[in-house]
This record gives structure tokens, sequence and C-alpha cells, in this order.
DNA sequence: TCTGGGGTCCTAGGACCC
DNA sequence: TCTGGGGTCCTAGGACCC
């Protein structure tokens, strides 16, 4: 069996790096992607001028505002992002079918049928993304994806100068062990906050003390993810390079601005995501079984409840009826909610287009239709309900 | 200045059936 | 009357990831 070469390509700080093709005057500027720090925004990418005051994706608004106070803020531009996430994904879809996407600036490709070496295969990669794009990328290279994508995380934390580290990390084969063994355990593959903290309180500080440590010990500590965890630490994933994708569930949630327990300003938002969801099925084509909940007071508890409904649905109002009567039903009174959010789960592929909508008129199903297709021609929030317009006259 | 939004996977308990 | 497992489905919560 000969190794593999696998890549692990990450676009450097890609939400920033777009908006700075948009507008070329926030270059080298700290500046972040994310909610305005009056409200209860976070950040959700920061440039590399702005990293450098200590901002981090994930961060209050408020907080990076501290550590910055000339921190620029920008507003999401999905579709954009959009765009060029589908840009360098195609230039990757010409070098191998091979592709495994796993956000919108991050993938993984099987490059071990290309007989080049693989310091070339890299570089070609990132200056042809440079290239075509403009945007930065950073690559991880080794023999499984588990090495490549943490050589990635390692090649770009090294650079600190304030700037896209455009880097390049290769993990030689027969080098992995020794690669991780030095690393911090919270760089392995599944372990987050919280297992760190596990391991620490154990005396585990580096991913060599996993790989080191006695597995009977270690299976008393952590049951059945001991194993994987040591497996890993030693280097070892075999995990493969999956082209197909296909969405388990399909959720939308909102924050509010203010906290509310207003129940018709809680229906209407429910009502509103549902729709939401269930235009998101339609374009996919697909429905689901399953309509859940998700509720997050002001003191931040937050619970979910689900129902499976025995038969598929891609239709607002059927969503948004149980959704209701799960948010009725468990929803504790004169507790502000800062929270609501609708998923649909358990996804297939609806048979046919009757099925859908059985047992409702099909002229409910040509409205559907023809609601789909003004918001695809004129936006989402082309159209929407009667009683939201009633609220809104109200309020 | 408290803490977004969209996901995946795992665990564990209870119901129900054989 | 008491007492078993195994399998599957459903539900809730938690950890993790970008």
């Amino acid at each position: 069996m000969t190794e593999r070469k696998i890549l692990h390509l990450d676009l450097d700080a890609f939400f920033c790096s777009v908006e700075e093709l948009l507008d070329p005057s926030l270059v080298g500027k700290p500046f972040v992607v994310g909610g305005s720090p009056q409200g209860r925004g976070v950040i959700v990418s920061a440039s590399y001028a702005a990293r450098m005051y200590g901002v981090r994706t994930a961060m209050p608004s408020g907080r990076a505002v501290r550590l910055c106070p000339d921190l620029i803020f920008v507003r999401r531009d999905h579709p954009s992002y959009s765009t060029y996430s589908r840009k360098v994904m195609n230039i990757l879809k010409e070098i191998t079918p091979l592709v495994q996407q796993v956000s919108v600036d991050e993938a993984f490709i099987d490059v071990s049928d290309i007989q080049l070496p693989i310091q070339s295969i890299c570089q070609d990669i990132q200056s042809r993304v440079d290239r075509e794009t403009k945007l930065p990328i950073s690559i991880g290279a080794g023999t499984s994806k588990m090495i490549a994508k943490i050589a990635n995380n390692i090649g770009k934390s090294r650079v600190r100068t304030g700037k896209a580290p455009r880097s390049i990390n290769i993990i030689p084969p027969g080098k992995e062990a020794e690669f991780l063994a030095p690393l911090d355990i919270q760089e392995m593959w599944g372990v987050g906050p919280k297992t760190a903290e596990r391991l620490r309180s154990r005396g585990f500080k580096t991913i060599g003390d996993i790989a080191d440590a006695d597995p009977e010990l270690l299976k008393t500590y952590f049951g059945k993810f001991a194993e994987v965890m040591q497996k890993r630490a030693t280097g070892i994933d075999h995990s493969e390079v999956h082209t197909d994708h296909e969405a388990k569930s399909v959720s939308n949630e909102t924050t509010f601005k203010q906290d509310s327990e207003d129940i018709l300003f809680l229906k209407n938002t429910l009502m509103r995501l549902s729709d939401k969801v269930a235009y998101r099925l339609r374009k996919d084509n697909q429905a689901g079984k399953v309509v859940s909940i998700k509720v997050r007071y002001s003191d931040f508890t937050t619970f979910t409840r689900q129902k499976a409904l025995g038969r598929l649905t891609n239709v607002g109002d059927e969503i948004f009826e149980h959704a209701f009567d799960l948010l009725n039903k468990n929803l504790s009174p004169g507790r502000p909610v800062r929270l609501l959010g609708v998923g649909v789960s358990n996804l297939e592929e609806p048979y046919t287009q009757l099925e859908l909508f059985d047992e409702s008129p099909l002229k409910k199903q040509e409205l559907t239709q023809a609601i789909d297709e003004l918001k695809d021609k004129f936006g989402k929030d082309v159209v929407f309900r009667a009683n939201k317009l009633k609220q809104n006259k109200t309020n």
C-alpha cells in the first residue's frame, strides 16, 4: 500500500479577505466581520491586523472593542463569500475530483494519484488561488486528514506578522507521531475545552502524553473514546476524503435584540423561522420527519424539544404548527426568551411532489410554488405573512 | 459593554416489540 | 408471577467544529 497524500486547505481570515477585495481601503487595517458592539454580536472573522490586538473569532464584539478601540466593523456579505468560495472550490476540483468541502473556507483533497512532489503541488495550488481569486490560502499536508489539518493549524499559528500567513506545512510520511508529540492536547481532533480540561486535570499536557498513556487507565477515564483518542495521538487516522455530502438537518435560529416574553412576538418569530427552514428544504429538494425547537432564556439556560411526525414535510405551515405546539407545551411563563430556533431533521428526498402536500389541496401546492418563485426572483423578504404585517403595524 | 448561527456526532434513558 | 435479553425508535442534552 502506498502512502496517501492528503491536503487540508484553509482560506486565511476568509470573510475579511473577501471584504478587502471588495473595499481595498480596509487592507492592513484592524477590522472585523461581525455584529456591532452595540448589539449582542460576536466576531465572525478578524483581520490579521485586528488579531495583533488579541481580537479573535467568536469573541463578543464589546470585548473586541475594548481590546482595540479603533476596530472597524463590517457587515456580513454572505452572497459574496459564497461566490468566492465557489471559485476556490472549483479550482480544487480541477486539480482532483477528490474534494471534501468542510465549510465555506475549508476543504480536504486527496492528491495521492498526482505524481509530483507534495511541495510543488501545494505551491501550485497556493499561487493559482492567489492568481485567480487574490485570496490568501494556507495548506497542511500529510498522510491523513487529521495530520493535514493539524499541520495546517500549526503552520498558520507560527506566523504572527499581522498579515495573512499563506503558510504551507508538510509532515513527511513516518514523522506523524514525532510531529504530534510536543503539541498541546487541544490541538487534537475532537478535543475541545471540556475534554482538554479533563485531560489536564489528570496530568496530560501534550498529545505525546496521551500516546504514551496506559490504554486501560485512559479507558477508565474516557470509555470508548479512549481508544480512538490514543490512536489519533499516535498519528493513526484512516478516515477518507468524502466527496458526497448530504445535509442531515436544516435549522434557523435568531437571538433577539431584546429578550421577550410576548407570546405573539414569539409566535411570529417561530412562523418566520419555520418558513425559512421550509424554503431552504424545498430549494434542496428535501423534506424531513422531525421538527425541533430551541429556546434560550435570558439567563442563557437552553432547552430543545423535538417531535417525530411520522411523515415528511417541507411546508412552512406544517413545521410551524408542530414548532408552536412544542413551544406552548414547554415554555415557562414569565421567563424572558433570548433566542428562538426551528429545525427539521431526518431528511429524505420526497418521492413525489404530491406526497409533499399530502391531503392538502392542489391549490396550496401551486401557491407555495408561486411564492418560492417570487422569493427566487426578488429576494427572500419580498413575501411575508399578513398576520406579521398586522403585528408590525400595532407595534 | 457577556456569550451568533449553522451544523455533526455521541450518549443515555425510556418505550415498545419479540 | 417473575424475569431475561436484544433491537429499534424516540427524545434530550452535551461536546465539538467552523
